[in-house]
RNA sequence: UCCUCGGUAGCUCAACGGUAGAGCAUGCGGCUGUUAACCGCAGGGUUGUAGGUUCGAAUCCUACCCGGGGAGCCA
């Protein structure tokens, strides 16, 4: 059945929804799946999806032959197509461009998609998430992903990185031993990777700079829009760097990302509605702090009046919401039919936002006061990285923590023993950490000491320690979070839009 | 693990102690340029599970299951 269908099986005959407008006037066959149809008498509106973009096709009647009004007629959304017609330019249609089709055929016809035109709660998706991935918003997102996968190899590459990959199994805990996932390896305990840190640090002493990039698994029960058991990370490690110079390319390597995008992602940033100006933004030089900078900024009186302001922000889109709502309810009885349905649609968006700022108005007493008991010597909570990153536009650069917060690897500052030279980088709009890394630790006494601080097992380290008695030099390394990165760049508020299969706490199919 | 909100038609929601209802989706009919099209008609339900209170429970109570949001931890 599907073996008669005309499909295009030379490549070169192809065309595709995502380089039509070089070919206005021109008429071609496209292959995809029916995203919507409209219909009016005598004509059928079809939006075709062939994964590189969306099209209208419009099917007139008097312009094509009774089988192919009869399938424009069948055809339910995600049917699968071929349409032939001619390339039209239309400034009304996304994309600049609608087809003229000439002739329609279905190679399969579907019964009950799941994912319907209308809203759908995120549990519902996320079930369907191997259907929802055909949809607008994960196409956005997916290629924004791809063009930032790009962009990090084309950096480092350009810089003369070598790429090389880390081991997911390993024998090593590198963050606490509470976030691992335990496999059985011929008997003996093995762990998925955490992070390839340590191995990156081997493979810079080999190679002067390199970066790994995979994915890293913790097995923390975290739930909150940040986190994802499984995710991907870029740790770039390289020789001869001192902390200073490991913040300049992590600058340079974000300003960087944000500007391949901005250039090359147009139409998919537009249908996310991203605001284009935070991320024309992201310029050097960002704002660079200390951690106790940081601290002191925190707890000022001035982050008391940012909450404060934003508290009477909310409570006044939160009074105009209402006032919307009542006056609705006035008016609801001398309302058209029609009309009765969009208020009703409109009390619904309504009702969900007075719920996300009745939630925030609850959570932002606890972050201001998270924030002014915050104590000298502690980690950031996520509220009060929003905090911090309320003050800039740009990414901001925290460097210097405590030492007891940061990993046993870490060089201590010179100047202040009780500081690791560590740095962060926060990104803007209350999107937060998307970048974790520092100066390594390069004295061996001093490394062994830190693993028998850390409770850490000596003999599994042995190799790691090779690296400080044969030849040890300064180096350094950050590790960038790329579902994080994607989550900033789109302007999502969750990450489990950023990766095609997000694995999360109770989620592990499709 | 803790705090908090929720589970009603395939989907999104309403009904808040008294006859379970709308929109979308689906099917049929209408409309020759629609943009989540629109108009008319139709089918569609063991209200998460198990108990309890009550003349009467989707609604109140208890336990459990599942999910959302947040905290801790982190990229």
């Amino acid at each position: 059945m599907i073996g008669s269908k005309k499909l295009q099986r030379h490549i070169e005959m192809q065309m595709t929804i995502d380089n039509l407008t070089q070919q206005i006037g021109s008429t071609g066959t496209l292959q995809g799946w029916l995203q919507q149809k409209r219909a009016s008498k005598g004509l059928f509106f079809l939006v075709l999806r062939d994964g590189t973009g969306m099209v209208q096709c419009v099917v007139n009647q008097e312009k094509v032959d009774e089988t192919s009004w009869q399938c424009a007629t069948q055809a339910t959304q995600e049917s699968s197509l071929i349409i032939t017609g001619e390339v039209l330019k239309d400034e009304r249609q996304i994309g600049g461009v609608e087809i003229q089709v000439s002739s329609v055929e279905v190679i399969q016809y579907v019964d009950d998609y799941p994912i319907t035109p209308k809203s759908h709660g995120i549990d519902f998706l996320m079930d369907h998430r191997h259907l929802w991935l055909r949809s607008r918003r994960p196409w956005a997102v997916m290629r924004i992903r791809n063009r930032i996968i790009m962009s990090i190899h084309k950096f480092f590459q350009e810089r003369g990185f070598l790429q090389m990959d880390a081991p997911l199994l390993t024998k090593n805990a590198v963050e606490g031993t509470s976030t691992l996932f335990e496999i059985d390896y011929f008997g003996n305990p093995a762990y998925l990777t955490q992070s390839g840190q340590l191995h990156g640090e081997v493979m810079a002493m080999a190679f002067n700079k390199i970066y790994t990039f995979g994915p890293v698994f913790r097995a923390e029960k975290s739930k909150t829009r940040r986190h994802l058991i499984e995710f991907w990370m870029i740790e770039p490690e390289m020789a001869f760097y001192d902390l200073d110079m490991n913040m300049a390319l992590a600058e340079d390597f974000l300003v960087r990302i944000a500007s391949d995008v901005l250039s090359e992602c147009d139409e998919e940033l537009n249908l996310l509605g991203r605001n284009l100006d935070a991320l024309q933004k992201v310029q050097s030089p960002f704002p660079r702090m200390t951690y106790t900078e940081a601290v002191e900024l925190l707890k000022s009186d001035e982050t008391r009046l940012k909450v404060k302001a934003k508290e009477e922000e909310l409570h006044s889109e939160h009074s105009e919401l209402q006032q919307e709502r009542t006056s609705n309810q006035q008016n609801y009885g001398r309302l058209k039919e029609w009309k009765k349905r969009r208020v009703d649609a409109r009390e619904i968006e309504i009702n969900v936002r007075i719920g996300e700022i009745e939630e925030e108005l609850r959570n932002l007493p606890q972050w201001w006061s998270s924030a002014e008991s915050f104590e000298w010597g502690s980690d950031f909570g996520g509220s009060d990285e929003t905090l911090l990153t309320w003050y800039f536009e740009s990414p901001i650069i925290v460097h210097r923590y405590p030492e007891a917060v940061k990993a046993f690897y870490m060089k201590r500052d010179p100047e202040d023993d009780r500081l690791a030279l560590g740095m962060d980088i926060l990104a803007p709009e209350g999107f937060g950490e998307i970048i974790g890394g520092g100066q390594r630790a390069d004295d061996l006494t001093f490394l062994e000491e830190q693993v028998r601080r850390h409770n850490l097992p000596k003999d599994a380290f042995e190799w790691y320690f090779d690296l400080r008695r044969y030849g040890t030099v300064p180096h350094s390394g950050f590790g960038l979070g790329l579902e994080r990165t994607v989550a900033w760049i789109c302007g999502i508020e969750h990450i489990r839009e950023t990766i095609p299969f997000p694995r999360m706490l109770g989620r592990l199919s499709p």
